[in-house]
DNA sequence: CTTAAGTACTGCAACGTTGTATAGTCCCTT
DNA sequence: AAGGGACTATACAACGTTGCAGTACTTAAG
């Protein structure tokens, strides 16, 4: 029913080719061809059918976006960005909630869109290490804070360097029982295992013991899960005099219970969180917190797309890792 | 490269036609050669390639979203919700973001995917009215609060009885001057404007007046465009005793103010928003809001596509409004 | 004056899939 | 015993696009 390269030719008087040859800016048509073409096309408002320029050329432009969830804002933000990046490379994202299932995230890598995605762009929560390898030869990038030396391109902060800062900045308040949120189990939650690693790193080096009751368990990064965590840390005998979250939304969430109990912050208990969401901006008290360098990393991420994609040289080589900027933001829960 | 029906078909020892018929599921194919064939498709590790069964079928698989704003947490929610509800379809979603800029607007009207996409969900913004006439026969379907008797299918919650029930709310709880924020003046702006009438309407059944110092505009719907509103608000010689806030981001936002100048909430000034995101739950003090049927509202809009997309009788047929309940969530923010 | 190189355009084949048409086999009815 | 289905499988032609090969003409170089 819409109007293909052969109506467009039909109406200019030239061959499909020609057509075919306007649209994707060949060079050698004269112009006045050329302004006929342009002027058929306008008339019948023609555009390329994507399915068919894909079926010949095997690229469809688009690539696909695998996140957790995106009802949490860090991911929310990261997806924002990265449309903006791959719009100015005339690419659609497509967008994929994986609900950190590792189910859903095997089915990715396996490949179960092959043909329609150009590449992915992938931050894994269930998923590890060598399960992470493609089957097909589809170029993929892992975001957000991983194991090094992955199958994979990979852009990251430096996760336990920037814990560390979170919880160097807790020292330096003078704090001297601080508890982390966000500890978990499984092998898997490397985010949470190098949060930890940079926590106890840090309170080794200012000469604090670790205290295995500091160190909460959360289920998951919402902020239900900060606020059981910080009510459980509120019924020890000693509570601590600072916390920092594994992420914004669990320091969210402790910032609720302490409150309603009556805590003050940061009076009684300093708190920072990790990811620098819009919400801790807003929160009372405003929340301390890491920043990645979220733009860059989105950034980043499809520019080392474009790169295996691309036909020259670099479309191969070994994965390559890049390390992004982040910087302690110090707001009113951690305020002098 | 990746194996297609050919490579099946020559390995069971079939026609290519016939591996088509296994891969659909057509029922006359008999046992023997059913799991032949399925056996060198899972041998080979054959995947259908989506576009050359679009660019014979017409149809991709893929239905549009296109949101304001990701960032937004209530397009979050919904774009989650929207992404689940079509997977049980075994759709994929497109996700995109107009930024509520006309321009991207318009060309996502005009078609400007077009082949790609089976059906367009759309919360638009800027558009309003006969402007959102599709160019094309793409189905649609709007989202949101938006004006009755449009042009396509459409979706809402009951916007001016919904902002009524906020502000009878407040009049319930005995306060008399109560302020709205988030007017705006522009015609496409109808959530506002819808309402800002609820609002109207619930004070003069409360037999209060209307005032228009009361009734803040704001650029966005954001937190930062609330936090100014109440500054501005509290700088009145008589500030008001209770506020509305067109979403819930506005809420917080004033919220932000109102504690950070010592106001109590809701001892002073009791605030209430629209939406029920989840940082209203865990904010302190929690917010009260209106919560829409947001499951419902995505669950509908699938629905409605699939109709349209569907070969029965319902794919053709004038625009179908379709109303889902909201409900008054009363929390700290309001507290009796 | 020939040859080579460049320009402007065209025709054909192929990408991988599915709808339509067709043909053969078998079994059940009358 | 013949006719009519239901079943199983196949061949062919599209869907709209682009790569490649090729034609015809023009200009530049030797």
């Amino acid at each position: 029913m819409p109007p293909g390269l052969k109506d467009v030719a039909a109406r200019a008087g030239v061959s499909i080719k020609t057509v075919s040859n306007v649209v994707n800016g060949y060079v050698h048509v004269a112009p006045a061809t050329r302004a006929r073409v342009q002027a058929a096309i306008d008339a019948l408002g023609y555009v390329p059918n994507i399915a068919a320029r894909q079926l010949r050329s095997g690229r469809s432009g688009v690539i696909a976006l695998a996140v957790p969830e995106l009802q949490s804002p860090y991911f929310a933000e990261i997806a924002g960005l990265i449309v903006q990046a791959a719009e100015r490379r005339s690419w659609t994202v497509l967008i994929d909630q994986t609900d950190g299932q590792a189910e859903r995230e095997r089915d990715l890598v396996e490949g179960l869109r092959r043909h329609a995605i150009d590449g992915l762009i992938f931050s894994p929560l269930a998923l590890a290490g060598e399960e992470l390898a493609l089957r097909d030869g589809t170029p993929m990038v892992l975001l957000g804070e991983r194991v090094w030396h992955g199958p994979a391109d990979h852009v990251a902060i430096d996760n336990t360097a920037a814990a560390a800062d979170a919880t160097r900045h807790l020292t330096s308040l003078g704090r001297r029982r601080i508890a982390a949120i966000g500890v978990q189990d499984k092998p898997s939650a490397v985010t949470a295992h190098q949060r930890l690693a940079g926590y106890r790193a840090a309170l080794a080096s200012a000469g604090l013991p670790t205290d295995p009751a500091l160190e909460m368990a959360a289920e998951g990064f919402h902020r239900a899960d900060g606020a059981a965590a910080m009510a459980r840390l509120l019924d020890l005998e000693t509570p601590p005099d600072a916390v920092f979250c594994f992420n914004d939304l669990l320091a969210l969430g402790a910032l609720r219970t302490l409150l309603s109990r009556g805590v003050s912050v940061p009076g009684d208990v300093a708190v920072i969180g990790f990811d620098d969401i819009e919400d801790g901006r807003f929160s009372t008290p405003t929340l301390s917190t890491i920043a990645p360098d979220a733009p860059r990393i989105a950034q980043l991420a499809v520019d080392l797309l474009a790169e295996r994609l691309g036909d020259g040289p670099a479309a191969a080589g070994a994965p390559r890792e890049l390390r992004v900027d982040h910087r302690l933001v110090a707001r009113e829960s951690t305020a002098g």
